[in-house]
DNA sequence: AACGACTTTTGAACGCGTTCAAGGGAGGGT
DNA sequence: ACCCTCCCTTGAACGCGTTCAAAAGTCGTT
């Protein structure tokens, strides 16, 4: 009984060890060889053990991948932290934030490309909007959040429940561009995201006009509908189907 | 010499003959059973051949797709002919140009998603920004153009070459969408088109008021750099590097 | 008829991701 | 000592997309 406890609390060293040795070995080599050049063989051959133990440990390759995103999350949100507590300028943060996650992303530019066409396949829980990838995304909007929060443009009182995820999936854009991106150093997708930051700053800005205002209020109640994760009712009408 | 001579006009009718045997058992397979659970083997066996035969007339599984991707534009370019002729108001015709592709693409929605997931590799000369499929794009985005044109709304002078390519790219956009979209009959899709539609048309038309036009010249002068297959030179700065 | 140069067709084989029945091995109960 | 149970590990095997050397067919020339 305070065996089985313990072996709860530390989680089973023996097995975890394996886990992560199997882990290790495996980022190790999509790092060097590349996603697809990387096989399930090698992984386990690398690590000392056999194919079946990987699949004991990890549903599959995909799963493999996964542990890769948290690590890139992570790597992000520590990388980001000076620019939200920096600049007040919403142009200056937004730009920040995107340029942040290319530096973090670079070193994986190779063979990140080869496996985000898994991502786009939605039985995928690769899949950025797939329900296994809610945390991640829920922590990448909450960066946007903070990005907008603290700059000193003040945004449409309507829009500050939809504008994060609204900025993510403008990331999730640019994350598309840069995995075409063949640049030396992405240096297009940062040029994209020099240009295209204070467009989005000047957009958010501009949205408190009077002119715009019907196009605002428009814009708020399709995206609160079909944005992913919006729970909130939007402004005029209702998501589902009370009175179609 | 005359014998070779036909057979180059006619186009070797026997070798052709087997090709296309395999490409309609193919996309029979594919309707039927989904792009995954349709094997190449499968596909050999059904049309009476080898495997290797298939592979003598396409390279891959891809390239089966790709004839599929052909004729799926075909039947929206022949839907979106009355759209196109009929009412000259902008937010109804981008409404029909978009509602047409996915009544022409419903029968295939089950199957396509499983390959979309190709079109997001760019190594894949299925995805929508290769070059193998240049051809398909400005047939797309002619479409686009033509909606535009044909509406009585009339669009900023500096927006009408990018215009059209931004379409196409919602356009993109709204297929990505209708991939995860698991709804009866592509319902949400559907909606999302009848509420994007007012929105994007009355967009265009306010990017002709005065405010906004720093703004719309910034967007224009991004989109000419970055959108694919623009030639134009931007506004005010080349997208080379002759001065960078 | 026989040859020769070619196009077309074959099916075994390869490497891959993945699965699974079978076998350790560690520890508690008897 | 023995067994029982549960976690861990194994590697052969499956089905897949794809490749390739070799066979079979085609057809003009001799």
């Amino acid at each position: 009984m305070k065996e089985a406890k313990d072996a709860k609390e530390a989680k089973a060293p023996k097995s975890e060890q394996t886990r992560t040795l199997i882990l290790e070995t495996a980022l190790r080599l999509f790092e060097e060889r590349g996603y697809d050049k990387t096989t399930m063989r090698a992984i386990a051959q690398e690590a000392g053990v056999s194919v079946g133990n990987a699949y004991y440990y990890f549903t599959g390759k995909d799963a493999l991948v996964q542990s890769f995103y948290d690590r890139l999350a992570a790597e992000h949100e520590a990388a980001v932290k000076p620019v939200l507590e920096g600049d007040k300028d919403l142009a200056v943060r937004i730009r920040g934030v995107l340029l942040s996650w290319l530096d973090v992303a670079e070193p994986y530019h190779r063979f990140a490309a080869q496996f985000f066409k898994n991502a786009a396949d939605p039985e995928s829980p690769l899949s950025p909007f797939s329900e296994e990838s809610v945390a991640a995304r829920e922590a990448a909007i909450s960066i946007h959040e903070r990005c907008l929060r603290g700059s000193s443009t003040r945004t449409d009182p309507d829009m500050t429940d939809v504008l994060p995820q609204l900025m993510w999936l403008i990331q999730m854009g640019l994350v598309l561009f840069w995995v075409y991106d063949r640049t030396e150093g992405a240096e297009r997708s940062r040029r994209l995201v020099e240009r295209t930051a204070p467009i989005g700053a000047r957009a958010i800005a501009l949205s408190r006009f009077r002119v715009l205002r019907p196009l605002v209020r428009q814009i708020h109640d399709v995206l609160a509908d079909f944005l992913p994760g919006s729970v909130k009712q939007p402004t005029t009408e209702q998501p589902g189907r009370e009175k179609a």
